[in-house]
RNA sequence: GCACUCAUAGCUCAGCUGGAUAGAGCAACGGUUUGCGGUACCGUAGGUCAGAGGUUCGAAUCCUCUUGGGUGUACCA
């Protein structure tokens, strides 16, 4: 349910009652419990506008304040209106959510196609350290859009063009000409060599450059070679994404390479919008209070990133009508970002009522704060960090004992790659973010842990009951009251969170959950014989719903639950 | 040089379109009538919101400057 809109309009009401205009009404949650559930700050530059006394104007708002859903409206201070929400009103609200499929959340109306361009591994090396933000973040806001109701693409813009391909076909042609594929199976060591050769062998480093020429002109015999590194490396994705728990798919990947046939067109339409230049041989396309221009084409008439980001937003607007598009991108690349949509804006490749958004993340550190390496300063393959992360979380697991070697086996596969996703997203993507596995591994804090062991913890107590449900909500404390309000301002927190793509707000909300249900549950006896049965029905009914919401944040964020861990 | 970005408790981080006494977790210290999962819960202590100005009834939040980090900056992606 959308919470605050409920409380907006009814501000909005007493607004027009009283005749006064506001710029625009946002109800805020209470910063204290005394001022109530919620509180509207607005009234002071209202009236100051106006030239009003604030505390007048508040009363006579407060008086045009009414619904069965507001118990008690104050005026306080210079002029803040608090908000008490009514506690029968709140109840059937929850009965109602625990009765509904999907926590009540409606779909939205207002449907968008929403490209999410995240992940990107570059094929010619195995995925790293360096792919796993942008491949949680995007993902997790992926499902987001999916649950709100959106049509969402999800799209890989994998790297599969580059210089580097012609290094490696060069290679495998010279020194490797009569290995079999199998050679291939380490990429990354095949990678290494292939480089070296490349730095150190002058003539050898022309060769591969030739081959690129020869791929992009559509060498039978040189693609063919290069199918191979690339299905080679498709499925070391693969196998990445079936370990992290993630939603890509073959079907997701639109390389670099399938916009090579649409480069040409690109650099024609920014030759007839007039913002094509060339410098220095190549063709540019200065920016405004920029010095340095995007290059759409090299001067040897070679194609960069540039060109074919552009071709990609354009194959984006015109083929998949996208009304968003969200690049889920490390930070270092905005100015390219900036450069490439203010192009693709002005030269008409995008249309104009599409959002083009950069969503930018920090540098992954280590807990002594440096970049992310192994202890000889190499770049930490993903696969290897996943294994470790499952590896640790078996650890945590309390009694193993308890479990067949299969569950445990389970058990620490969605342990561990929780914490890893959970411990990402809950820090505001924009900064950098440090790695360490003791802190997400534990159970203490704002961790995946906490959150799975809250969930099993209310699992057990359901499982123990194995009754009938029936009844209603009936809030009976101030506890419950507040959890009532969180659960029902779910939706609103995910619309926000859907409007800013920061999913780390969902991990503050559901430890905000988390921790005032344990809270309820330390001081409320569930399942106790003193109990009244109208009470107990309410507090498992009050219970099921935040279970079913930490479930469905989790979800949202790739995270599994488990029934007892 | 120019541009972007960041600076909040010892550490890791929240803090909404400017709102009432700046919040969590970790670490430290103390506590919890047999405990529906104690890997929990409660409490104590910890702050010049980098610094200085400005706007405002009101600033961690907006503007300017200073300092200190990080990043980017013409044919790699």
């Amino acid at each position: 349910m959308k919470f605050k809109s409920l409380i907006n309009d009814k501000l909005q009401e007493a607004f027009d009652k009283a005749g006064i205009k506001p710029d625009l009404i946002t109800v805020n949650d209470a910063s204290k419990p005394e001022f109530g559930d919620f509180q509207y700050n607005g009234i002071m530059a209202v009236a100051k506008k106006l030239g009003h006394n604030p505390r007048d104007t508040a009363l006579l708002l407060a008086d045009n304040i009414h619904g069965d859903m507001i118990s008690k409206i104050e005026v306080a201070g210079l002029g803040f209106i608090n908000i008490h929400i009514d506690n029968n009103w709140l109840s059937s609200r929850i009965t109602d959510i625990f009765k509904s499929e999907d926590l009540a959340i409606e779909k939205d109306i207002n449907q968008k196609t929403i490209v999410i361009d995240y992940s990107g591994p570059n094929m010619a090396k195995e995925m790293h350290v360096g792919h796993l933000r942008s491949t949680i973040i995007g993902d997790s806001l992926a499902n987001l859009f999916e649950f709100l109701g959106h049509k969402v693409i999800r799209q890989n813009h994998i790297g599969d063009w580059g210089t580097q391909f012609g290094m490696l076909i060069a290679y495998l042609e010279e020194v490797h000409k009569n290995d079999s594929f199998d050679e291939l199976k380490n990429l990354e060591n095949f990678y290494k060599l292939a480089k070296k050769k490349f730095d150190d062998d002058l003539d050898f480093a022309d060769r591969a450059r030739e081959y690129v020429v020869k791929i992009q002109s559509g060498d039978k015999h040189c693609l063919e070679l290069w199918r191979k590194f690339i299905d080679i490396s498709l499925s070391h994705c693969d196998e990445v994404y079936e370990k992290l728990a993630i939603g890509l798919t073959k079907d997701d990947a639109r390389a670099e390479s399938f916009y090579n046939d649409l480069l040409p067109a690109i650099i024609k339409k920014l030759e007839h919008s007039g913002l094509l230049q060339i410098s220095d041989g190549a063709k540019c396309v200065f920016l405004p209070n920029r010095e340095a221009p995007l290059i759409v084409q090299k001067s040897d008439g070679g194609y960069l990133y540039a060109s074919t980001d552009l071709a990609a937003i354009g194959y984006r607007n015109d083929v998949l009508k996208a009304d968003r598009i969200c690049y889920v991108v490390d930070a270092r690349q905005s100015d390219h970002f900036a450069g490439v949509f203010w192009t693709a804006k002005e030269s008409g490749i995008c249309n104009n009522d599409a959002r083009l958004e950069h969503i930018a993340f920090g540098t992954m550190m280590d807990k002594s704060g440096k970049p992310f390496k192994t202890r000889d300063g190499g770049t930490v393959k993903l696969i290897d960090l996943l294994d470790e992360a499952v590896i640790r979380a078996k650890d945590t697991i309390k009694d193993r004992a308890n479990f067949s070697n299969d569950e445990v086996a389970s058990l620490a596969k969605i342990i561990g790659i929780g914490a890893v996703k959970y411990s990402d997203l809950s820090i505001n993507r924009e900064s950098n973010y440090i790695f360490d596995w003791d802190k997400m591994l534990s159970f203490d804090g704002n961790t995946s842990l906490y959150m799975q062991y809250a969930y099993a913890r209310i699992q057990s107590i359901l499982k123990k009951f194995a009754g009938d449900i029936s009844g209603s909500v009936e809030l009976g404390s101030d506890i419950e009251h507040k959890l009532a309000i969180m659960l029902l301002s779910f939706e609103d927190i995910l619309q926000k969170i859907a409007h800013d793509a920061t999913p780390h707000t969902i991990t503050s909300f559901l430890y905000d959950l988390a921790t005032i249900f344990m809270r309820f549950y330390e001081q409320s006896p569930i399942l106790r014989d003193d109990v009244p049965n109208n009470v107990k029905m309410s507090r498992i009914m009050l219970s099921t719903v935040v279970a079913r919401t930490i479930k469905k944040g989790l979800e949202i964020l790739g995270i599994e639950v488990v029934d007892r861990l």
